[in-house]
RNA sequence: GUCCCCAUCGUCUAGCGGUCAGGACGCCGCCCUUUCACGGCGGCAACACGGGUUCGAUUCCCGUUGGGGAUGCCA
């Protein structure tokens, strides 16, 4: 047990050869959250010793999406790549103390022995060829762990349990590569422990790596941090969320008009639950959360619950900030000032129909525009009538009400009713077969614009 | 092949030895209603299987099956 004050502090790790994968968003805001409830810090580096992937664009990225999404980090990000001498330092360090060995084996003969373990169903791995070797040779050479042979590796996992392997499976890791350049297993543990790392949360692909990272930890005399493997996303059909399968990227979401309140709101229920509500605020995030009851098996992706939880996002939004909200998301020179005016006044009934920003752009078109492209329909001559007789008209009631009353009495006179009009008044008006209330789309396109298509679509 | 992890309605989950196994999404029905939504009400639907432990197992243990991950001088 660990009764110690000190400060939790939480990671993320990316590597910066992609865009952010929506797991890695989970991941992330499960470290973040863990601060947050802690009271702790949240750091992030940037793991960009692979240098033939890394892009820079790639860290602007998650600069952009953290910062989107309000994830923020403390303090300075870490590079990677700039603590390579520390790394090496370490590495040097161990084998000067015999805990590690220098091991002169090529890769081709690496490969061929993996070859052979596997064919002989055994566990495959380096069979420490070069590990008791007396003296040096004058051939390149890779640092590899003096691992313990026999015994077992264990360490209890915040949100997978108790974990255990048989030493015996394990080999003598890679701690320096023959160009002397850090593995991810030695920079991963160094970073993690120099930056004071006391929760590594990271994803589940990494619960192998963790019984080799502990042994680091070992041999190098330091405390190992609590470690928590969150699950995989797996995609709607079971098999990993990969590009094949459905978006991955966090990017995506944002293009198709997801809010990131409520991608957040979506994934941390994606593997835990501690309340009676389906919707919390950041803040009740934070208080509510614990790492400790993340469920530890993988979860579906669910396109039907993100759009729920989206709309109901949208709709607890007021009609200006969401109207705000659009105009980011489609641009504000998609309509004239008095097409958002209208799109604004004709917010609440939009909201209530659409679940993502991309749907409500789409329905907004019928307040935005003001055209009267909407075309001819079909309809009987008592109707015809009725609508030359609206368009002579220029003076409705202004309040809902008493427009609902006006619209009835005109469609009365003309021996119609309400249930036989309403289709085409609704086709002329939206082109559409499902739209807001006519009366509601009287009110909001005004005299002018019903005018004029309902003019165009009996012309 | 070998190793590691996982297993409650179709999906996300609550449950932490005794519950009519609860909620949410989706689906179905009804109400509201000029359409479609929103909203309201109701319904269908789950403890993978087999052994133990126990007075009693969804819950604890062991197998089986199924799913996922790892098996790199990538991260």
């Amino acid at each position: 047990m660990q009764y110690t004050t000190r400060m939790v502090i939480t990671r993320f790790a990316p590597s910066p050869t992609g865009g952010l994968h929506i797991g890695s968003v989970r991941t992330i805001l499960f470290n973040w959250l863990y601060a947050k409830h802690c009271n702790g810090k949240f750091m992030l580096r940037i793991e960009d010793t692979d240098i033939e992937r890394s892009k820079q664009e790639h860290v602007q990225d998650i600069y952009d999406t953290l910062n989107w999404l309000g994830l923020k980090w403390d303090g300075d990000v870490v590079f990677q790549l700039k603590n390579i001498k520390r790394h090496q330092e370490v590495a040097q360090k161990l084998l000067s103390e015999g805990k590690a060995y220098k091991c002169y084996c090529t890769q081709e003969e690496l490969a061929a022995m993996r070859e052979l373990s596997v064919k002989e169903g055994r566990t495959p791995g380096y069979e420490r060829k070069c590990r008791d070797l007396k003296q040096e040779l004058d051939k390149p050479y890779v640092i590899r762990l003096k691992c313990p042979i026999t015994g077992k590796t264990e360490f209890t996992d915040l949100i997978q349990g108790h974990c255990c392997i048989d030493n015996e499976h394990l080999d003598d890791m890679i701690l320096l590569r023959s160009d002397g350049t850090p593995t991810y297993m030695l920079a991963v543990v160094v970073d993690d422990h120099d930056m004071g790392i006391t929760n590594v949360i990271r994803a589940s692909e990494h619960l192998n790596n963790t019984y080799r990272q502990k042994q680091i930890y070992d041999a190098c005399g330091w405390t190992t941090p609590e470690f928590a493997h969150v699950s995989l996303i797996h995609s709607e059909d079971g098999a990993k969320l990969s590009k094949r399968n459905g978006a991955t990227t966090i990017s995506e979401y944002e293009k198709m008009g997801f809010l990131k309140e409520a991608i957040l709101n979506y994934l941390i229920h994606l593997g835990w639950n501690k309340s009676e509500e389906e919707i919390l605020t950041i803040d009740q995030c934070i208080k509510l959360f614990d790492i400790r009851h993340v469920r530890s098996s993988p979860a579906r992706f669910s396109m039907p619950k993100l759009l729920n939880i989206n709309s109901i996002y949208m709709r607890a939004m007021s009609n200006e900030d969401l109207c705000l909200a659009l105009q980011n998301f489609a641009g504000s020179d998609k309509y004239d000032h008095a097409g958002w005016e209208r799109v604004l006044a004709g917010m609440s009934e939009l909201k209530s129909r659409t679940r993502t920003l991309a749907e409500l752009e789409t329905m907004s078109a019928i307040y935005g525009n003001d055209g009267t492209y909407f075309g001819k329909i079909e309809a009987d001559e008592a109707t015809k009538n009725l609508f030359k007789n609206i368009i002579e008209e220029n003076n409705w009631p202004d309040d809902i009400e008493s427009l609902t009353a006006w619209l009835n009495e005109k469609i009365a006179s003309h021996g119609k009713t309400l249930k036989e009009v309403a289709p085409a008044i609704r086709m002329a008006l939206t082109k559409e077969k499902v739209a807001p209330s006519i009366f509601e789309l009287f009110k909001v396109l005004g005299s002018k614009i019903v005018a004029k298509r309902l003019a165009s679509s009996i012309a």
